[in-house]
RNA sequence: GGGUCGUUAGCUCAAUUGGCAGAGCAGCUGACUCUUAAUCAGCGGGUUGUAGGUUCGAUUCCUACACGACCCA
């Protein structure tokens, strides 16, 4: 039977599950209205009983600490296995040490007057072991539920069978699990369940932690690279009047306070060139861009954006750069190689890295026999050959163009450089080509992982670029960069010659964990909301009345 | 935005031509002191995504919607 004490945390879980639709009235208390059990699910009912029947011996239902001394890890390093089968010699035991792990109950198996389970913790699994004939608790240990957290204390042994096993002294339950876990024989093979309980994906399928280790590992390998190069990393701000520095629809929302729309950044750029002219001469910001877009295979709304510039360099210094950072970046990944293998390829990262010229590359591989920066024979000859980018401008032209005819051919990281000054508005016109730009575009497994520029300074040059602009988003093109007075006025005091660069954090964690989508590297990618539930908890409205 | 496919027990999946909604694991009861996805005996568990329609009868056929996957734009 439930007891009062249960009877509570019943009524309140009842108001949370999925089978309770309805929220708990507000007026109503565990007292005052009987909870309906026949709604909580049976396993979730046998859970909460064995959560009692733990209380009643003894044990706290949700202890505050737990003393952790070591992770399996430690105990399997101590005593590695000794055969080639990966097995140890039976019958060994090592009384004198003591480990305390804490820990997923993942497997479990009782024999009466005693019980194996395998115990997981962050790090791995290790097999423990509960006896009758030396542990006064034993009799809880039938209250544990699979996915219950416990947290055991003993010393290894061997068993019959040749298994590292953590003999158990002490134990006690942590937190009990409400819910039962996928099993481990089928696992969670629901892409959707997976995504929207990440958690669940991460206890069910371990391996998939070490991905999103590999992007943390490679985000702060980045951090301690370009610190000990000088730079400083700093904050801009995501709340901005006149999203710019590329082109993309931004998210907006509304601050109360100022009675004032704003709109989500979609890209670093115009505020750290801002630092550039106050005088920061190496600056880099990684953070998160929000671009009112579709969702697909390489896209998510919010993603992780690296920018980096310095002062008194070109984009041939910002290339040498991100090729060492690169190249460094694999090594330390890869534990030395200088190859990835990504969807089936080698990707060699070894320096240099390949360069092609943007109008060598297209007239080549599009059998181009005039050159491609005529944007009225370009036109002509697409309105031809490509009829389903009829509707797209020509200034587009040459970018649909190079993802059709060049990108997807670059495998091996390769900068593809010199690319036309109609698709870069922020870019210095190239020194001695007109009609390009010193925009170097680093492609890596056939997408685009980084656009590199010599950074256009003029300021003058800058408003006419911007006017160019206001011009195309008249014409009815809606991404295209809106003119920014107030980054103008900084361009105006004077920002030195600089050197900038853009990498998709994303897409290089796709690359380095051979994913072949944005999801499986965003531990919380965007998701629909699920039909029936509440989109938001509190209304503005009622938020103000609190104040 | 368009097309294709999918949604069945907590998880993974079946269900013949439209004819009693099933299995494995998980759960419950019992047995078992060396198990490795333990084993053995027994027992429960379903709004077949949602709402309609056709039909004597719908997991199955039709329509709309929700969510997702893949392809295309």
């Amino acid at each position: 039977m439930l007891g009062p004490f249960l009877a509570a945390i019943s009524f309140r879980l009842l108001a949370m599950s999925d089978e309770g639709q309805q929220p708990a009235p507000q007026t109503s208390t565990p007292e005052s209205s009987a909870p309906d059990y026949s709604q909580l699910h049976e396993q979730t009912v046998s859970r909460l009983n064995n959560l009692a029947a733990q209380v009643e011996a003894g044990f706290e239902s949700h202890p505050y600490s737990y003393d952790q001394s070591h992770h399996s890890r430690d105990v399997l390093a101590a005593h590695p296995a000794q055969n080639a089968e990966g097995k140890w010699e039976p019958g060994q035991e090592w009384r004198e040490e003591s480990y305390s792990l804490a820990g997923r109950i993942t497997l479990l198996r009782h024999m009466g007057k005693a019980a194996f389970a395998e115990l997981q913790d962050e790090w791995g699994s290790l097999q423990v072991f509960f006896s009758k004939s030396d542990l006064e608790s034993f009799a809880a240990t039938k209250k544990i539920d699979l996915g219950d957290i416990i947290g055991v204390r003993g010393y290894p042994f061997v068993t019959k069978t040749g298994q590292l096993t953590l003999h158990v002294t002490e134990w006690q339950p942590l937190v009990k699990s409400l819910h039962p876990l996928p099993t481990k024989k089928g696992g969670l093979q629901d892409e959707e369940l997976r995504a929207r309980r990440r958690y669940l994906d991460l206890i069910v399928n371990p391996e998939r932690r070490s991905a999103f280790r590999t992007r943390s590992q490679a985000i702060r390998y980045i951090r301690n690279f370009l610190d000990s190069q000088g730079f400083m990393e700093v904050e801009g701000p995501t709340l901005q009047v006149v999203p710019g520095g590329t082109e993309a629809t931004p998210f907006t929302t509304h601050h109360k306070a100022l009675g004032h729309e704003f709109s989500l950044r979609i890209s670093l750029e115009l505020y750290l060139k801002r630092l550039l002219v106050g005088g920061f001469e190496r600056v880099y910001e990684i953070g998160r861009n929000y671009r009112n877009e579709g969702i697909d295979r390489t896209h998510n709304p919010e993603f992780t954006m690296l920018e980096a510039y310095f002062a008194y360099g070109d984009y041939e210094d910002m290339m040498a750069l991100v090729e060492q950072m690169l190249n460094g970046l694999v090594k330390e990944v890869t534990g030395g190689s200088e190859k990835i293998t990504y969807q089936g390829r080698d990707l060699d990262f070894s320096l240099p890295f390949k360069r092609l010229d943007f109008v060598t590359a297209l007239r080549e591989k599009a059998g181009l026999d005039f050159d491609p920066l005529d944007l009225e024979q370009l036109r002509a000859w697409a309105d031809e050959r490509h009829p389903e980018l009829r509707k797209v401008p020509s200034y587009k032209l040459l970018d649909k163009l190079s993802g059709e005819y060049i990108e997807p051919e670059l495998q091996d990281p390769t900068f593809l450089v010199n690319m036309p000054l109609v698709i870069s508005p922020l870019v210095k016109k190239h020194r001695e080509r007109p009609g390009l730009s010193e925009r170097a575009d680093l492609f890596v497994g056939g997408f685009e992982l980084a656009p590199i520029y010599s950074e256009l300074n003029d300021a003058l040059d800058q408003r006419a670029r911007f006017e160019a602009q206001t011009a195309r988003r008249e014409a009815g093109d809606d991404e295209a960069h809106q003119q920014d007075e107030d980054f103008l006025l900084a361009l105006e005091y004077g920002m030195p010659p600089t050197a900038g660069m853009g990498m998709g954090m994303d897409r290089l964690a796709m690359l380095l964990t051979d994913s072949d989508s944005i999801r499986d590297v965003l531990l919380f990618p965007l998701l629909r909301p699920e039909a029936g539930k509440p989109a938001a908890q509190v209304e503005p409205e009622q938020a103000e009345g609190e104040n």
